[in-house]
DNA sequence: TATTGATATTAAGCACTCTTAACATTATGT
DNA sequence: ACATAATGTTAAGAGTGCTTAATATCAATA
């Protein structure tokens, strides 16, 4: 055998990274959150949690909060590595839509050899980003100084997409939504008006569309064209 | 989800996969072989052999055979198409030698949707066999009617390589070997002596080496340059 | 303050796939 | 015909990861 199998369980995998996610995404890394983001029950979590902390990938904290140990970290941003890269592949060079390569990538992030990820690396000439736009842990992105978020945006003024986070691909139905209407990294449009509820009505490609105050308020951008 | 995650447990399609290519190899396909073939033990594949019965994948018969149903063969063939069609992908668009492809493409198979199979094919042109020259099923792929083993061809006769089977790809370090040696599909060599035990000199690329009497015996070639 | 809601844990159990040990059966060869 | 080798099965058990039901804890709020 040339590569390895993991000497983590795809349990770990998954879990470690969901906890990256979630602490890259600004929610409170905790049990509940956990469960609710990999669909599974909280005595499992909490089961997980422990022998993952018995195995020393995470910490938890007297609040409850859970931290990645640097081996947990490491083992976090592999997977997330691989599923950007990955993503990013089927994307570019498979031609994929944004959900058939989220799926696919949610599978191939843990099959994925290091020696494959490098040939990917190369392929692709180092991207730093997977399709939606967040960073590839381990290459040299940084994210623009005057990012906000979308709602942040004054209506009447343009924007430029930045990223579309971790947490939005996770709900049915919106990266299809988003892809169909344009809006996707390096993209511009203009935010018409906002609604009472905080629904926000843009404009990309001369097509004025709705987007939810939730997803308005977790799409970062830039102000202007 | 776009792509159902398979109504069939890894395990199945591991045995699936496992009579699927014994067969093809001319190998009796009883559960011995498989207990070899998968490393696993024999206890192990009597239970499986059992569920896979009860689930109509396989047939057992009076004398210990196994064959597949109609449905075992499906499972089989999909997971054979995808392993040699990720093989031929990853050697021919990655870049990864016969070695590692197997054994990545070993995992792929399993998590390979019907939309990245699809984008493969046309990405490669609807290759007929994977790189070390065992059809692809569901390709238009013929085996040359003269075809034989290596150990047939008579000392002085040149010949040109066919496939190497399965179960050869198995053997710790054979791929590496061959490939070091050149003696991969659509390449020629001469084969220069038959030892008492077997063993070939054969001639490949002015390099002169020898290849083993059951090594030999599975070689697939066909008579001349 | 008493209730509600969110959170975590314990307990019991299940499905899957594997192991080793022991035994039973069948084939083969001399 | 009998010993040996090969093959298959039973039994008991383990690890992983999940479930539901019930319980415990704690904070916020009516």
């Amino acid at each position: 055998m040339a590569y390895e199998p993991t000497e983590h369980h795809p349990a770990f995998e998954e879990y470690s990274e969901a906890i990256y996610e979630l602490a890259e995404d600004g929610v409170p890394v905790i049990q509940a959150r956990i469960s609710e983001r990999l669909d599974v029950s909280r005595p499992a979590v909490s089961e997980m949690v422990r022998r993952m902390e018995r195995e020393e990938l995470v910490k938890v904290h007297e609040s409850g909060e859970i931290t990645l140990t640097s081996e947990g970290k490491e083992l976090a941003t592999t997977i997330v590595r691989r599923h950007r890269l990955a993503e990013r592949f089927l994307t570019d060079v498979l031609g994929l839509n944004w959900t058939d390569a989220h799926s696919e990538a949610g599978r191939w992030e843990h099959v994925i050899s290091p020696t494959v990820e490098e040939a990917m690396l190369q392929a692709l000439g180092d991207p730093d980003t997977c399709p939606h736009g967040n960073p590839i842990p381990g290459s040299n992105y940084q994210e623009p100084q005057n990012a906000v978020v979308l709602s942040m945006i004054d209506a009447g003024k343009s924007f430029t997409v930045v990223r579309i986070p971790e947490e939005l691909e996770w709900e049915s139905g919106q990266l299809e939504f988003l892809e169909s209407t344009g809006l996707m990294p390096g993209r511009s449009g203009v935010v018409h008006s906002f609604a009472p509820d905080g629904t926000a009505t843009v404009e990309v490609d001369d097509n004025p569309f709705g987007v939810g105050g939730p997803t308005a308020e977790r799409i970062v951008v830039t102000p202007g064209a």
